[in-house]
DNA sequence: TTGTAAGCGTTATCAG
DNA sequence: CTGATAACGCTTACAA
């Protein structure tokens, strides 16, 4: 492998010069940049990126968390992590990949070795345990997810108390007054998820503000847990007719159930879902659906974490809007009974 | 932040002692270990990864590249990710995650540039344009799936092959003499999926051998693409009995359309998949399936590309068996017609 | 068992 | 506009 002394050499230049031909840091006379990039290309040189992280200190890495627990939907955690890594490489940046099971002393581990220069964190809780640790060794660092105290902290993430009052407004706008929310598994809320307790915060606010009867029951992965759910739901409150989804892996669940059960989406029973378009354009019939913009949610995170990387500055909290797809699942609420 | 030097200050010995207590690359007295051991303790010491890499040409970082298709089914990839993760952990190594959007110069780019020194690949074709890359620029590597021209590669995979034969078999064996194979989508066989072909030709094979009619279906991920196909086999082969279904994320569309033309699984019609665990038993009724050994394929890939670092050498083709499960969606074939 | 010292390949400061 | 050169923090022969 050729080094930069290699190529100085070839090119009769200093070291230093082919160093700010490719940086760009102080400006070169056209006549030997041209030089310098010739001999460039005929030695096949390549810096080595250790030891550009170890004369600059900074590694041109971002680290990435990801949840390893299966409870949440993987397809929106993929989306994330793959809009990370392509937007990072358009900042020069590359991932590194850390799994939640190393917990705050994965983030210590890879920020006093220097190994990344900033991160972005998944799955994020009320009350994060990484968060003491991420103040503490004081990385630049973006949430995906807002945890209850935002002090020192850039979040991003989706707006989910106002999608889940977007739910609301929508059924009820069509006539719906017994509204029920499958929310996602029991474990989540205990854990405090943010988007979790949001989206029911916004779908019990909405509920009330409108007078309208609502049941929240979260919900397991499996078939038998979304149909013992709706099953209960339909007797316990037979008048519901709106139902509000947001586990998306039982999406098909519920759907075979209240076929099996003798409803008829959307004239029985109207649905609208928390879900990727993706996952809402996948079913019979198509759902009306609150995007998840997991593509969003990963590039702006990158943007904001390498605006801090420049600027320093922390403190910002991005929430995104939500948007409410019409699709075939809802309609006007049936007349009388 | 401390440097090795203010350890081997803080401790009285040497630099290179306290390297190596950290390296374990040579004895030191117990009684000198301890003092600097506990100079690390006390100077909250880190090595700094830019420069371990400089000074020893080892980055510790093993590339994964990922496919960002979204025609394959992201959870398995998800697990395999995960599961490289960790146990690249296990060897002391993170991992650097490449979308495939990069192609052949992604691999070029992390090679050349000591940013990796090992190197793991998803989704391989069978005439995959990155493998003469990864040979030019001879970085240890494990394929994740099986090219036709193995020379000179480690490859790990499930035995798609006999997993197929497998699926033949278990039906067969039930009496079923109509089979068809509800495939991936066009485009995976026409880019050469291994992985997508080894498993056609291994039915194929399994029911010519068995003298049983198949009829194979490549299917997109929609639920339309699925109703299509079924609807398509039942009419041209009123006869079939048995379904092999390949792509996960049509696997409810398939249930629910055999349920909505009013066939029963397993009375009238049964199926096998070839899907992960957790998606068999996501549906009701559970079905029998060949497992995908998502876990197992990262863990061996990691293990594998580790090997290679130490003793250089490649060419290990490591196939993993297929094992059946037996669930609800199996049973003996309807008597007569 | 331990110390010395020469790199590893860049970056960035200081001169010119 | 360009050149010299001292860091950057660690590893690893080579000596003792």
């Amino acid at each position: 492998m050729a080094t930069l002394a290699d190529v100085a050499r070839h090119a009769g230049v200093a070291a230093s010069t082919v160093s700010y031909v490719l940086s760009g840091k102080r400006t070169v006379s056209a006549s030997t940049r041209r030089r310098v990039e010739r001999s460039i290309e005929l030695l096949n040189y390549h810096p080595h990126a250790g030891a550009q992280a170890l004369a600059s200190s900074r590694s041109n890495i971002v680290a990435l968390v990801v949840p390893l627990r299966s409870d949440l939907y993987v397809p929106v955690m993929m989306e994330i992590a793959i809009a990370v890594t392509t937007t990072a490489r358009t900042f020069g940046h590359d991932v590194l990949l850390l799994t939640n099971d190393e917990g705050a002393e994965g983030i210590r581990r890879v920020a006093v070795s220097a190994r990344a220069d900033a991160m972005i964190l998944m799955d994020v809780s009320m009350d994060d345990d990484r968060i003491p640790m991420l103040l503490d060794v004081g990385i630049p660092a973006v949430l995906i997810g807002i945890p209850s105290d935002t002090r020192g902290l850039t979040c991003v993430d989706l707006d989910f108390a106002a999608a889940g009052e977007l739910c609301v407004e929508h059924l009820t706008g069509l006539g719906h007054r017994e509204l029920a929310f499958i929310g996602e598994a029991e474990a989540v809320y205990q854990r405090h998820s943010g988007f979790a307790e949001r989206t029911l915060r916004g779908i019990s606010g909405g509920a009330a503000q409108r007078g309208v009867r609502l049941v929240h029951r979260p919900c397991e992965g499996s078939h038998e847990a979304a149909a013992g759910a709706v099953t209960r739901i339909l007797e316990e409150r037979p008048g519901t007719t709106g139902l509000i989804v947001q586990n998306e892996a039982i999406i098909p669940a519920v759907l075979s159930v209240l076929r099996t059960t003798g409803r008829t989406v959307p004239e029985d029973v109207s649905i609208v879902a928390l879900c990727p378009d993706q996952v809402a354009e996948q079913t019979s019939p198509h759902l009306s659906s609150v995007t998840i913009p997991a593509e969003e949610m990963g590039r702006r995170a990158v943007e904001l974490v390498m605006q801090r990387l420049e600027n320093g500055r922390a403190g910002e909290v991005v929430l995104l809007p939500p948007a409410l797809t019409v699709r075939a699942s809802s309609a006007p609420a049936p007349l009388g009974r």
